[in-house]
DNA sequence: GGCTAATCGATAATTTTGTATCGAGATGAA
DNA sequence: TTCATCTCGATACAAAATTATCGATTAGCC
């Protein structure tokens, strides 16, 4: 019931001990230990103890982990094996990759439908998925009791496209718009700030290629 | 030169201000205090303001900060006006979604080139990008001096073809496949890690959900 | 059966990140 | 001009996360 209390950080790197661990189990290995998955996924031994301490799942001195255990217990500590409807509101270029990806409904969320205010593009059908008019989502989505809504709309209209779907009883956002959206207490948003990742890379790429120049030439000993 | 030593988070915020304002500016609107910029996206002042700081740019009392001073300050510090060019590995769903999208090109990324192993994908072109055989890449990443290589093709293939990519001169890889790659130290990477965000987004909901429910119930004052 | 080595899990120390405080500078009004 | 007020930026404090330490447990081996 104090469940919330679990590290964001934590939470974020549960899903890659989750395909790691899927990977171990293909390959048809049954135990792992702690400081194996640490040391292959670059992660501190003590730390993945305390993030697989947090799904209930326990080890046993000697041995290590069950890998098929460990899976469950991430799986269920996610709420992955119960899945969520969602909505997806605009089809485009992302949008319909995700929709043409298979890999969500293992992480507990199914798009059901989707909507786009073009009409070009409605009534079209990806990967079995209607691409619906904007007009039906109200109704559709309060019947359905959606729970998730996947935004994926050109940033203009990403904060009211956000305030329609919850006006519909959404209770989490998937953005990926670069907007911090801004919408009553209590809704989950979820962003996937594409551009953040760019500007660590980009800063990270500029100051090793600084680093590299400045080995490279003489340096009058510059600073302290 | 001890530029590196910028706090990560800092780094994932400064896009978020950027497009903030961005949009400040095309509203005409010139200063802008920290205060504001922390209350419209959530973070607290202080940290704007810290944040601000390493991008050197500075606010006057009473005024605060010019828009498009900032605005370049950011550019600057990412390196975001100084564009890289990028080969994109896999284009099938997310790829070309990618291609597809001209916002990155402001963000410091040009993607110059497509590889694919389908040979049903090679030959086309999206957004004036072609999409070009596996085998050329090594000799073009090594002429064009390519520094920055976008991964999407399935996890299987991912590490080997990481490894290939680094083997070409590519420093930094931007990862979209859902596993953790093992290269040499000194190759940026850059995980976009959709699952973690989704793990995140079902915990999130899961808890709230039960949240909900045990405000229904009765609940005799279970636990201690 | 007892010893060794490996692993776990709890607790403590350190580092990093975020928040609060406070003096100083700038603006505009009295 | 002088004052009140707003905002900045530096410094101090608090919280969170990561890393280190250490005793406990167990499998395998002699
Ligand atoms: N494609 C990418 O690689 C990428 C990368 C980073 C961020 N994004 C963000 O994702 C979002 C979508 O990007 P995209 O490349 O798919 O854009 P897109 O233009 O291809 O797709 C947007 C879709 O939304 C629809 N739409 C527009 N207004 C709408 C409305 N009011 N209601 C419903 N649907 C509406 C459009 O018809 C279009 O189909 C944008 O916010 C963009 O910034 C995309
Ligand atoms: N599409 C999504 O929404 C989404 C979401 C999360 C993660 N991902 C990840 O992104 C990656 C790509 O996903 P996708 O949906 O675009 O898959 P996809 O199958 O549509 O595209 C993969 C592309 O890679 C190409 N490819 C396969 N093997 C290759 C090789 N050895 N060398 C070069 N190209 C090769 C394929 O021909 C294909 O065009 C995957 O790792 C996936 O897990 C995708």
């Amino acid at each position: 019931m104090r469940a919330e209390s679990v590290p964001e950080p934590t939470l974020r790197r549960l899903p890659s001990y989750y395909h790691y661990l899927v990977r171990l189990r293909e390959k048809g290995q049954e135990m792992i230990s702690a400081a194996q998955i640490g040391e292959d996924l670059g992660v501190h031994h003590t730390q993945v103890r305390k993030d697989l301490a947090v799904t209930g799942s326990q080890g046993k001195p000697k041995v290590g982990h069950r890998v098929e255990e460990l899976i469950v217990s991430i799986e269920n500590f996610l709420n992955w094996n119960n899945v969520t409807d969602a909505f997806l509101v605009g089809a485009g270029h992302l949008g319909t990759a995700l929709l043409g990806y298979a890999g969500f409904e293992r992480a507990g969320v199914k798009i059901v439908a989707a909507f786009d205010a073009n009409p070009k593009m409605v009534g079209k059908k990806i990967q079995g998925v209607s691409i619906l008019p904007m007009e039906k989502f109200t109704d559709l989505a309060r019947r359905m009791h959606i729970g998730i809504g996947i935004l994926t709309v050109p940033a203009e209209v990403a904060q009211e496209t956000a305030e329609m779907m919850v006006g519909c009883g959404v209770q989490a956002i998937w953005n990926f718009a670069p907007i911090v959206l801004d919408l009553p207490q209590g809704v989950i948003v979820e962003n996937v700030a594409l551009y953040s990742s760019l500007g660590v890379l980009s800063r990270k790429l500029s100051v090793h290629r600084k680093a590299l120049l400045a080995k490279a030439s003489p340096e009058p000993v510059a600073s302290e």
